[in-house]
DNA sequence: TTATTCAGTTGCGAATTACTACTTAAATGC
DNA sequence: GCATTTAAGTAGTAATTCGCAACTGAATAA
């Protein structure tokens, strides 16, 4: 990796990693989002399967609303009840969760784990995540490099547009 | 979403995201990491670019090492300087990392982050983070389902292999 | 009307984080 | 050889966050 995946000059100031992890870098907000995931919906259902503290659940919670990550309703049959949702912000974690979650069962734990997520069409397990090039290539590490935007090749489509 | 991705059971305990999480969920790990990833390798140039406290970065860089993600070796040159490595388990994060920034990029800065990371082959940026199936197909989340592992087909390589 | 449930909030001690200054050991300059 | 600089941390302390338990308030159920 080392000389191939090198930085050409400081740009680590405008990456969008830090906004990303303001959002959700705390502590619970992976679990949460995780359980979100897996149909959990409301304050009580979170509480009792992650075990969190409650002001800490609530001030979680409240911060992904904020961040547009869920949504917060209160249920109509039931008013004192509050629905949690997941907005397509937050769906869009997915990758992100699987990725993290496929590494710690193949660099932490060592097995798979349970639930798994599969293809509905025909159960298969998912893939494994993977870095891939424009046109589905799998890339390796060593495929890679950083460039500046200058130097990188936004495809035809794009340049036709920009012309 | 809802209805398509349902847990069939509680087993939420058995997933290793929460391992993952144990290594890699504190507050300036994945920054740490990224900047690794850039090519950072030293204590000072980790302090000066992150801006993180002395203390902290120790202290984060020494549950890296612990953890496995990076190596701490004394350089030969100048021995006073400590060198810290990606090992492949921490290389391994990088779809994790990308993933996380991709979402940021789309959906909290709105903007692509710089330096970009590009197929050395042909300088055009990587493809989208994204769940595929076991042949390569790109999965939303309308074709994914949570199943227990006696309904997930393994597919008839592993069947073979278990006959 | 009284009890129970849901979704929080409050108070408080413990743990973690951040800021600044100090240390230690190796390399460099003179 | 001796003073200086540099790299990589420690130490002390203030601010913040975390976690537990008990409490509140509104809505529903008995």
């Amino acid at each position: 990796m080392d000389g191939k995946l090198r930085e050409p000059l400081r740009e680590l100031a405008s990456c969008s990693l830090p906004a990303a992890l303001e959002a959700m870098g705390e502590r619970w907000s992976f679990m949460i989002l995780r359980a979100a995931f897996n149909g959990l919906h409301h304050f009580e259902e979170f509480q009792s399967e992650l075990g969190i503290a409650r002001n800490i659940l609530a001030n979680r919670l409240g911060r992904l609303v904020d961040h547009g990550i869920l949504t917060r309703t209160a249920m109509p049959a039931d008013r004192r009840k509050i629905h949690y949702q997941l907005t397509d912000k937050g769906s869009a974690l997915l990758p992100t969760m699987l990725a993290l979650r496929q590494w710690g069962e193949r660099w932490e734990t060592g097995f798979p784990a349970s639930p798994v997520l599969v293809d509905a069409r025909d159960m298969r397990p998912i893939g494994p995540i993977d870095v891939r090039a424009h046109d589905g290539r799998v890339l390796t590490k060593h495929d890679l490099l950083w460039a500046l935007p200058e130097h990188v090749d936004y495809g035809e489509a794009e340049l036709r547009a920009a012309e």
